[in-house]
DNA sequence: GGTAGGCTAGCACGGCTGTGCTATAAAAGA
DNA sequence: TCTTTTATAGCACAGCCGTGCTAGCCTACC
């Protein structure tokens, strides 16, 4: 029985040594060796757990992507939408040291998966999955009438937003501080606010579209 | 004189092999050999005009920097702000095949300057260009009526904005059309007119606060 | 106690990488 | 015309890569 969960426990070990050695060293030196060195184990035994290096790879994202479901599941409950909203975008951006790892794994996860097919289902599910949370989040502001109605193009527009704001966050951490990031995130949502009430009122709209 | 002139085609010849590669195979392929072979010249015959492989890729990337730069420069003049605004976005998209490989490389540059020191300062000039353009579209736009005042903030909205519909267009071209990255621009612009309207009218953006 | 199988280690192969180096051909300058 | 630079070619080296493979260990089960 112990066997099973030794095993559970060595790929997760392998993963955070993935993780460890793309921080420091960047996606292109996550090789077998480096990764094995770092876990402490040698080639042989690590290729025992994933037969292949995409395999490795596709295991750590997908260890990545549960972590973040399992963060947004446990958020407790909060029943302004606003700040759910808050809470959810703020799970969701590589706001502390733990979250900038996995943002920079996805980064490099995503430039890579342009190359290698075999990640590109995996990447597309992630795609697909903070799209949905995008689109989830706007529905809910949107009942409250804190956003637009028109939830897919808003959609579009939030997530971009997020994903530029990760990379930004990537290249620049310097520049791109916890708290700026969630001050564009603020600042978004304070539009999407306006937005909704604008729409309420045509003239106005009517107006601005008049004066270009 | 010939020699120069000669010498600067041949550089050109090989960026655009370089350009190839990365759209055809990728930039893990944008190896030396691959690349003198697509250009149908010697590895040796490139090292003459290249030292080394952070130089090739860094004269890539400046080329595509220029290209772009030399793109919004020769824009026709345009009276109206709003469409001012639309053209010049409209640039920095990748909506034609050409700016489609100028995106991948921007990509691909962006995550290997992650690791290799050498490209950092190079990508850096490019965010910090593409984050001018940005503001100086805002203040443009401002000035005009047609975005808030508070030009910092929505500089990082628009830049990543911006840079995330590149990421999406580039990792999922099949969904993200032309139509579709022109569309979420023109609604974002939307969104700042009827931001700095509302902007003049505080009891309703105050009204907006106060249901949340 | 014996034995099958999960587990670990490590070597070897072929292939690719960037770069240093030398030798030849072409062109330019004297 | 002779010489010096420029351009091209291609080999060699050391190093990394992923993966196939074999040999032993160690533990669990019969």
């Amino acid at each position: 029985m112990p066997k099973v969960v030794d095993a559970i426990e060595r790929r997760r070990k392998l993963v955070e040594a993935v993780l460890r050695v793309i921080r420091r060293d960047g996606l292109e030196q996550a090789s077998v060796r480096n990764v094995a060195r770092e876990a402490g184990l040698s080639m042989g035994s690590l290729r025992h757990y994933f037969a292949s290096q995409s395999e490795l790879m596709a295991f750590a994202f997908r260890t990545v992507i549960d972590r973040i479901e399992s963060r947004l599941a446990t958020l407790e409950p909060e029943p302004d939408p606003r700040r759910r909203a808050e809470r959810v975008l703020a799970e969701l951006l590589p706001l502390d040291d733990e979250r900038r790892v996995e943002n920079e794994l996805w980064l490099a996860f995503t430039s890579r998966a342009l190359v290698d097919p075999a990640l590109r289902e995996l990447r597309d599910e992630g795609y697909d999955a903070l799209r949905a949370g995008c689109r989830a989040i706007l529905t809910d502001l949107s009942a409250a009438g804190l956003a637009p109605t028109d939830i897919d193009v808003e959609t579009g527009r939030l997530h971009a937003l997020l994903d530029g704001l990760a990379v930004h966050a990537a290249i620049r951490p310097d520049i791109h501080t916890a708290h700026s990031l969630k001050a564009a995130i603020a600042r978004h949502l304070d539009a999407l606010a306006r937005e909704a009430t604008a729409a309420r009122a045509p003239t106005e709209s009517a107006l601005s579209r008049t004066v270009r």
